[in-house]
This record gives C-alpha cells, sequence and structure tokens, in this order.
DNA sequence: GACGGAAAGATTGATATCAACGTAAATGGG
DNA sequence: CCCATTTACGTTGATATCAATCTTTCCGTC
C-alpha cells in the first residue's frame, strides 16, 4: 500500500502547516467572502470596492499601473472592468496622447456608489481587525507587502 | 467636478493603505503565479498542490473535510477536482456507508507527481521565506488563520 | 524617415470562485 | 413508521485569474 517514494505523513503534515501560500490563500478566501457578503446589498464584490477605490484619484490612471498596483494580471483587470462599464460604474476612455494607452475614471454613479460603499468598508474592516491582537494588523500589512513584491534578482 | 458626497482623498487613500483584504488579495495573487510557476514543470497549480496534499492521508477524506479546510465553497472543490480526475491523479469514490456522501484519494500517479513536486516546494518556500524578519512566518500564519476563521457570534 | 525593440492592451482558452437553486440521503421527533 | 429538518453534493451562471499569443503604437537609432 505504502511506497517508500510517496511523501511521508510526517512531510505533509509539515507542509500543510506551515504553507504560507496555502494559509494566504485560505485567507484571501475567507475575506473574500465575508466582504462580499457586506457589500452585497450594493451590488459589488470586494475586487470591484478595491478597483474603484484605486480609480478614485484626480487623474484618470492607465491600465498597467492599476494592474500593479493591484499585483493582477492586465488581462484580469480588463475582464474586471466588463461589468462595471455595463453598470455604468467606471468609463475607459482612450489616453489623450499615448494611443496605445486607455485610462479609467469612475463615472458620477461609481463615485456615488463608492460613498455609500465605504462606510460598509470601515465597519466590516474594524469587525474583521477586532480578531487581531494590538498591533498585529500593521505587522500583517507589512509581511504581506513583502510577500506581495516580486522576487528579488540575487545580484 | 468635485460633489461634497464623494470620497474624499483622504479617506481613498486610507482605505488604501489599510484594507487587510486588499493586501491578503494582493498577497494571494502574487504568491499563486509564483508557486505557480515554481510548478509549472509538472503542469501542477499551487491550487492543485494544496489540495492534492490535503488528500495525501491514510483515510480518504469526504468532500465537505477538505472544502472546509481548504477554506472554500464546496462547489469549488467539485470544480477543482475535475482537471485532477481527468489526469488520472485523483479517484473520487462514494462513501462506504453515507450515501450522500462522496470520498477522495491520490491514485499512485497522484502519489507519484506529489512526490515530485514537495521539492519544488521546499525551495520556493525556502527563497518566499527569506524575504521575511525571523519569526515574522510565524506570527503571520497566526494571524492569517484568525482572519480565515469564521465570524464569531456575538454572544 | 525607416526599422527594430519595447510597451500597452485585447483575445482566447483553461481553471478558480462563489451564490442560488436543486436532489438525494440521513436523522430526529412524534 | 412518517414527516420535517438537516446534511452532503451537484449544476448553472456569473465573475476572477492568468498564460500564450496577437496587434497597435511609441521610442530610440541610424
Amino acid at each position: 500500500m505504502s511506497n517508500p517514494a510517496d511523501v511521508s505523513r510526517a512531510t505533509t503534515l509539515h507542509v500543510r502547516d506551515h504553507c504560507l501560500c496555502l494559509h494566504v490563500q485560505r485567507a484571501a478566501r475567507a475575506l473574500a467572502r465575508r466582504f462580499d457578503e457586506a457589500f452585497r446589498p450594493l451590488g459589488l464584490t470586494n475586487g470591484q470596492f478595491s478597483l474603484m477605490m484605486a480609480l478614485n484619484q484626480p487623474e484618470p490612471p492607465p491600465m498597467g499601473r492599476i494592474a500593479a498596483f493591484l499585483a493582477m494580471d492586465r488581462t484580469t483587470l480588463t475582464a474586471a472592468l466588463k461589468p462595471l462599464e455595463r453598470r455604468g460604474l467606471v468609463e475607459v476612455r482612450p489616453h489623450p496622447t499615448d494611443r496605445r494607452s486607455r485610462v479609467m475614471a469612475l463615472t458620477p454613479a461609481g463615485r456615488a456608489l463608492l460613498a455609500e460603499a465605504v462606510p460598509i468598508w470601515t465597519r466590516t474592516h474594524r469587525e474583521m481587525e477586532a480578531t487581531l491582537a494590538e498591533g498585529e494588523a500593521d505587522r500583517l500589512r507589512a509581511a504581506l507587502a513583502s510577500l506581495a513584491e516580486p522576487p528579488r534578482a540575487t545580484h
């Protein structure tokens, strides 16, 4: 039944308990569900909220910059914009000078919906942060940010 | 142009810098890409690796237990099994006594592929953990685990 | 100005994710 | 034993995610 080449029980348990990738994916799914549920009355997901918040700036940003900020593929951003455009919350326009590029901006309806979403975020985030020890949130953010950075070249 | 009801610049920046959900999603995407790339020679994704590792136990577990462990929807697990079944890495069988339930088990080919994947995980994980300060990984895992827990009822 | 490489996105195809709804089986109370 | 409830999954439809590949445009060099 058991082959000597198989992964041992001890190794299995070690990986399960220590894999940061698994821990992060698990937390990502749980948090996504929780915020999705909170935003549901507005018809927004956590990802749509974060994207719209990233677009809420004076100068309409190009797609590449936002994709990098969200650490997502450019093509994922293209797809994520579709439902928001359909609902008239976001507008995509050609870049004024660079014809390769496109810039994104919230519409008035988008800004209005975002304003409704912020109190929900505040409440949900406060509840969530309450499960963490004092000062733990800051440390957590810092650690996640360093993990999200692309691997440094070793030279 | 600017409506008094709009979300202020200060609020926008606060949410962007503090939202744990965003930080976790970002790290999740970055880590997923990194492990996916490492496992690519084997044709595995990080999620498939974690799932197979979770199945690598003496008793074939039922779907619900694994879905809970991975903090994912049961239907997501159903979908995730499809490619692994097609490749003959995992087998799904009816539960021996409970006819509602189904249990999953690695095939010999699945166990063999998992054995190839473990050294890749070890190397990649070591590189990744190196970007964290001493003891930071343990704290990070603990914080993520508490975030991944379902919100406690307040009574 | 032509040309070659780099940059910015789009499209396609595969998998991942979950809510909503539906089905079947176990379970507990009468 | 019967029925209502709970439990365990599946299916469908929508969105999310990324690699691979392609097109268009910009920029620097000659």
